[in-house]
Order: structure tokens, then sequence, then C-alpha cells
RNA sequence: GGGCCAUUAGCUCAACUGGUAGAGCAUCCGACUCUUAAUCGGACGGUUUAGGGUUCGAGUCCCUGAUGGCCCA
């Protein structure tokens, strides 16, 4: 191998060189080495700062003249023969650094030419503004902190390719703030519902993600094994039956925030893991939710986004209670102009809906048929923040029965920008109904229902020995953060969404 | 699972009815002491998602596959 002057071996085992872009990053590569050659770490040490980027702008009337030490990754780059401009970039914000040749000591002026977009370099120097009044720092030093062996993204356009900001995420994140921006209300999302329901008196808990019968939700688990037990265990798809055990040992406030798996397809509202918030509370009812939860989600949503009104998709939704509350049967009839929840022959219901536009399976139960009119009449219609309520029986096996009304139960759920964002009901805590509930869904279960709720014996054990009245909540945080963000599909929201794997 | 659409340089995108694959950014070389999508001059960069077919000739038309998006189930 010959060397070129100035530039070392170029082999360097890092990548193969028949890898496309190979000459993008055998630039950087030869730059690398020569970084080493001048005496630089190029993967850098901890760098102390005086302060954030973001923080250098914002204060800039106190910091006017001073000296300060900032770190950032350079995001652009502008060079004027004996003076150059960097933006750097970090998790507040931008920031311009100002590069004069007879400001910096010897050689360190040259070296600048060794930096690439996407290196990571901290700067000392003084605060100034530029002619044209941008905040600046003028270098009087500069530490090289870390190689970018890899372009960035295209500066002004971003990462557009919706493939690739899903599967290199980093990418889309380092080039799209909008990124940076949803999973940032995500993260305060999350906090302020923690924050909410502990200053309420809630407990956190960590029930089991594995376990040998699943049940709290209609859907098809996932299947794992645990080797040493010789067991197949299924992935939680829900943490209600737990947490109501937790209700039943004494916890009278109890929540779980956390991953769900459910063996279904792939949507722009569903990933086969997200994020659900359960809650208990005992001695309370449906009634008492349903006033918490219009407080809660303006709640979480001032301290998220900082307001209560939102758009999505371009509606804009006011959230600060109250919330109407309409009965499911009075919904049916007002956005679909049939009584559904009164008719009792499957057939009326399906010529109903067939005059509507929607094909009902002839086999399909009152249960499924009700569900699937729903979603499609129903659910679109609820902009403004809803509930609907009291929904039937064979709808909710775990719901407490209506006194006045048998065949329904005392269960809302919370509609916003058409999204089910809450559902939740009084609990049903009479082991014997709750036994025959479990019969009911067996029995679809053995004819072909495969998301009919299992039996499990354990959970009427529990509630035999007393489950207090109780009312419980889940919440989709994932389609929450949809709704604060304006995001139109769950992939934006997830940091990394399930994609089939590259052939 | 079905229908429709997309995939072109590292990134963002062009390429009309089939006729030599281009631009901007980025990169490299050169100029430039307040620029900011810096500017100016030059250069490098392509198995057009993969495979097959039609044709004198395919990024473009046809078939099959891959991945993604939207809609439906």
């Amino acid at each position: 191998m010959t060397d070129r002057p100035g530039h070392p071996p170029s082999s360097n085992g890092m990548a193969p060189a028949s890898e496309p872009g190979f000459d993008f990053l055998q630039a950087r590569r030869d730059k690398l080495t020569r970084l080493v050659a001048a005496g630089m770490d190029p993967w850098g040490r901890a760098y102390r700062r005086t302060h954030a980027l973001g923080q250098v702008t914002a204060d800039y009337a106190g910091l006017e003249g001073c000296r300060v030490a900032v770190a950032g990754r350079i995001a652009a780059r502008r060079s004027h023969g004996k003076t150059a401009f960097c933006d750097l970039e970090d998790a507040s914000g931008q920031l311009q650094v100002y590069f004069r040749r007879d400001r910096l000591d010897t050689g360190k002026y040259a070296d600048l030419e060794l930096l690439d977009l996407g290196d990571h370099l901290g700067v000392v120097g003084r605060v100034f503004k530029t002619r044209s009044g941008e905040i600046t720092v003028e270098a009087e030093d500069w530490t090289f902190l870390g190689k970018a062996l890899r372009p960035p993204p295209e500066k002004y356009h971003g990462l557009a390719n919706v493939e690739s900001r899903y599967r290199q995420r980093y990418l889309d994140l380092m080039a799209n703030k909008r990124a940076r921006d949803i999973l940032r209300v995500r993260s305060l999302t999350v906090r302020a519902l923690r924050d909410i329901l502990d200053a309420r008196g809630y407990l956190e808990m960590d029930t089991p993600t594995m376990s040998t019968i699943v049940g709290g939700a209609n859907a098809r688990p996932f299947i794992t094994h645990h080797n040493a037990l010789n067991v197949s265990l299924y992935l939680r798809i829900a943490t209600e039956l737990y947490l109501k055990r937790l209700v039943v040992g004494g916890f009278d406030r109890v929540y779980e925030m956390g991953r769900v798996f459910r063996n279904e397809g792939v949507s722009s509202r569903h990933n086969p893991e997200y994020t659900l918030l359960e809650f208990y509370e005992a001695y309370s009812d449906y009634e008492d939710l349903m006033t918490f939860t219009e407080q809660l989600i303006p709640e979480v949503a001032r301290r998220a986004i900082g307001s209560t009104t939102l758009t999505y998709q371009g509606n804009e939704i006011r959230l600060d209670p109250p919330w109407p509350r309409i009965r499911l049967r009075e919904a049916f009839s007002r956005y679909t102009g049939f009584d559904f929840m009164g008719m009792a022959d499957p057939k009326e219901m399906h010529d109903a809906a067939a005059s509507l536009g929607l094909e009902l399976p002839l086999n399909a139960s009152r249960a499924r048929a009700l569900d699937a009119l729903l979603d499609h009449f129903v659910q679109p219609e609820l902009v403004q923040p809803t509930f609907l309520i009291d929904y039937p029986v064979e709808l909710s096996p775990l719901a407490k029965r209506h006194r006045d009304d048998p065949t329904l139960t005392c269960r809302f759920e919370a509609f916003i920008g058409g999204i089910e964002v809450a559902n939740a009901f009084s609990e049903l805590n009479d082991p014997a109904d709750q036994r025959e509930r479990f019969l009911a869904q067996a029995a679809q279960r053995d004819r072909g229902d495969e998301e009919a709720h299992m039996m499990d014996d354990d959970y009427i054990v529990a509630l035999e020995y007393g489950l207090p009245p109780t009312a419980g909540e889940g919440i989709g945080v994932d389609r929450l953060v949809m709704l604060l963000t304006d995001s139109p599909s769950i992939r934006e929201v997830i940091p990394f969404p399930l994609l089939r794997p590259r052939g």
C-alpha cells in the first residue's frame, strides 16, 4: 500500500471497501487518523460545560462579554478563509461559534479542517452578538470531543424517508426537531401521570410481565418459554387482574404504567407493544373516575404541552371539564339512526348495519357486532372529549352490572379526537358472577374467538377473599401522546416502533 | 390477509409519449477575517430496491419478490 502525503493508510478494518458510500466513510476515517496524529483524542473525555447552548441564548443579557464553556454536535459549518462559523447543537438548542485565526493558538485554526459535520466539539470563548444580531461565542480554544464516522442527514430538509426515520431513529432525532419534541412531550406526559397519581395517594406497583394465564383484555398474547421450569408463558396483555389482587391484599390505591403486548397487526394505531397505565381505587365507582379523568387529562396536557386546548388533525379540541356523558345505547341512535342495542335479532342488526354500508359477518356475536358498529360509526364522531357510558355486559366481562339494568355495566370509555383514550369501570367483585362471565368467554373461545378472555380460577379465588368496591381505569399512554403531539401515527410517539426486519 | 401508492448519489428530490440518469445539500481541491440553506470556481459520487421478461434500446412497460406508507379486513 502506498501512502499519499498527509493521507495515512486507509485500511483500518472498520468497514469493507465494498460498502456503499465507502468514500464518504474513508474521508472521515482519514481525518480521524490525522486527529490522532495532531495529538487529539478522537473519542474525547468528559467536558465541563458552564452552560447548555440554549442557556447562553436565553441568558444573553447576563452573559454578554463573559467567558463560557459549551459543547455540542457540529450541525453546520461556514468557513471564510481566516474566519469560520460553526453551529453547535445540544439538547437545549443551537448556538453559533465564531473562530478567528488571529484569536486562536498556532495550528488550532488550521486544525479546524479536521472537523466534520456531526462531530462533537467543546468550545471556550466569550459571548457576543454578531453584526446581524446573532448570539455567538468567539472561540479562544476548542476541544475535540467525538468523531462522527458517518455524515448526518441533509441539513435543510432533514431526514424524510419514513422507513429510515423509524429504523434509524437517532438520525430522525438528530435531524428533525419535531421528532425530538414529540418524545419530549411523551416523557413529560408519563411524568405528569405519575405525579398526579402519586399526589392522589396511589402506590406504583410492578406486576408480572410473564405468566401462565393472561387476562384483563380481549387480545391474543405472545407466547414465550421458560427453560428451567419447562413451561410456556404468555406476555401480559393488561395489568388488570394482578392490580386487583393487590387491592384484595389491602393496597387501596395502586397503579402500574408499563408495557403490554398484544399479538395483532401493526397499523398507524397499533404497535404490538405499547404503554398502558392502569389504576385502581377502592371505595370508588366509575362516576368518580369520570370526574377524575376529566380533570386528569387537562392537567396532563397543561404539564406536557402547556395548554388544555390542542389541535388534532385539523380539529381544535378543548379538554377542560366537564365532558359530556352519553349512554352507549343513545350514542348508537344518535350517530347511526338505529337502536342497535335494542335489537335482539342478529339478522336485524346485520341488515341495519348493511343499510349503513357496513357488512357484519353473519356469525358475529352481539358483542363483536356492537364493537364493530362502535368503531365505525360512533368513535370517529367523538372529536371533543366525550364519555360513552353503560356498556353491555357481553362487552365487559370484568365490569360490575348496573343496579337498575343487569344487562348493562358501570363502564365508560373516554374518546378524544376520535381516539379511545381511556376505558374504566366499577370492578366486578362478585366471584360467582365473575366465574359465569369467564365461562361465557370460554364458550366464545371454544367457538374460535381467540381474543376472548381466559378462565382464571386463581383470580376467582382472590375475589372470594373479598375485593372491596373498586373502580379501575386504563389509559393508553401512546394514544394520549398522539393527541398531545398531533401525531396521526402511533409510530411517531414510540421511539423504536416494531418494523419487519430487513431481508 | 386484500387494494392502492412508493423505493433513483450519503441525504432531499428531478428525469414528458421508452432514446446518453441530473440538481441542491454533503464530501474533496482552490478563493475569501461577521457568515448563517454563506458565496464563487473546479472535482468526486449511480447494480435507478432485488430478480426475471418485452424491446434495436427500460429509471420509465409487464411479471415475481423485498421493505415502507395509506386505506380496508
